[in-house]
DNA sequence: GAAATCGAACTAGCATACAAGATGCATTCA
DNA sequence: TGAATGCATCTTGTATGCTAGTTCGATTTC
């Protein structure tokens, strides 16, 4: 388990949840492991208080599975769970992306592009700096349209498809996300919600083609059912 | 403050956290209200644990503020935030609708309809138990669909839509719910999206007409900047 | 040898205790 | 009189202790 610094001004809560979540993402905490609230309470050098704080609310998205007496599971990487977390993003940032075509302003446009520069630097440079802009990008789009409390709600769920993205990241070869990502600034600057919508939905369909490999390729991980 | 007993399998988290959702919605914890942690669990005759606990996941939702060393404090209704919820709860519940169309079986639409009769004997009766058997109807297409996850996420944000939601069927009187719903599990019934998604949409859209009485009558719970 | 039983060692839920920051009022001081 | 100060008393965040339920292995029993 990877262990970062506290910040400052995070409560011990939410530095718990941070680092816990964030190695469940990078797969340092394995898939289909247990945890217990002591285990992690000693690496972080916290008591038990904050991190079943922490675990309660990972707990909300079923990114882990709290069993009384028993443990704290982390869950498999599970196909219904990915596709509802994909489903509400796919539904909630289509209709997002139409609206920013009214709403962005023209200092919303250059932070977009901003980040698509740094996205072009860092895509093969770093991987994890990469997957932060990918996820500020999304995040900036939920901020011109004045929803950031959607955005809380959807990125909370959107742990078990982020897990699968960060594998992505580092086994598919072939990434054409920043161009599509490109596609999709484009088309809110030119204010065009049509294109905007097409882009946007194109960018989520790669995930199929990238899900087909990883599941082969990480097998062990993959709760039964699934393909 | 309304306090019915404890359920058997709930925890004391879970049994907190059911009764102050209930009495904020029902206004009985009045918008812009301070509460602390111990005179809740006074009330309801537990510690401080279980009960701030429950607070912390009603705080994910921003539908109570929790002020460190100083208090709880109870969102005032917060146009903003009403909506995102009704946003979001639109969006997914749209796309939902849709899919429902392929997705329900004879048994689910026998739900729906059960559900709808009951609808029709309570919407006059009793309106407590009429709110609850709306949130079931809705409940009951995410499941038809396979989103119960989803369902969680967009039903904790949900929580200051039900809020007005909750004055409208006491306050507004020109009530259409009950055959709204009946055209949404018609047009999921004879297969046909174009109309599920009208038929959602026009139901949805009732909420603009309630809003502009609600927010006259209840000016003192409805925070500055809203209209 | 196999099954049943008991108990030690775990777990999380919850209660309680303490720490540290915010508040408000009484007191002090100019 | 008015402003500043300090303390008593709130609050939540966190630590710790206790309870009860689960697990697993050693021991007993047949």
């Amino acid at each position: 388990m990877i262990v970062p610094p506290k910040n400052p001004n995070e409560t011990n809560r939410e530095y718990a949840f941070r680092v816990i979540s964030m190695n469940i993402i990078s797969l340092d905490i394995e898939p289909g492991s247990m945890i217990g609230e002591q285990e992690i309470a000693n690496v972080l050098g916290l008591s038990r208080t904050p991190v079943h704080e922490a675990l309660l609310e990972l707990s909300k998205s079923k990114i882990v599975d709290i069993l009384p007496q028993k443990g704290c599971l982390v869950s498999m990487i599970d196909s219904d769970l990915i596709r509802e977390a994909r489903f509400l993003r796919i539904t909630v940032e289509t209709a997002l992306v139409e609206d920013a075509c009214e709403m962005a302003k023209e200092a919303d446009i250059n932070e977009l592009e901003e980040n698509l520069q740094l996205q072009e630097f860092y895509l093969s440079k770093d991987t994890d700096k990469f997957f932060n802009l990918d996820n500020e990008f999304h995040k900036t789009i939920y901020r011109i349209c004045n929803k950031m409390q959607c955005y809380y709600m959807v990125n909370l769920m959107s742990i078990h498809f982020d897990r699968v993205r960060n594998l992505s990241l580092h086994s598919v070869k072939d990434l054409k996300i920043v161009s599509d990502h490109h596609a999709i600034c484009d088309a809110i600057k030119a204010k065009d919600p049509v294109a905007a919508r097409a882009a946007f939905q194109k960018h989520m369909a790669r995930f199929e083609l990238d899900w087909n490999i990883i599941s082969r390729e990480y097998k062990q991980y993959i709760s039964d059912g699934s393909k």
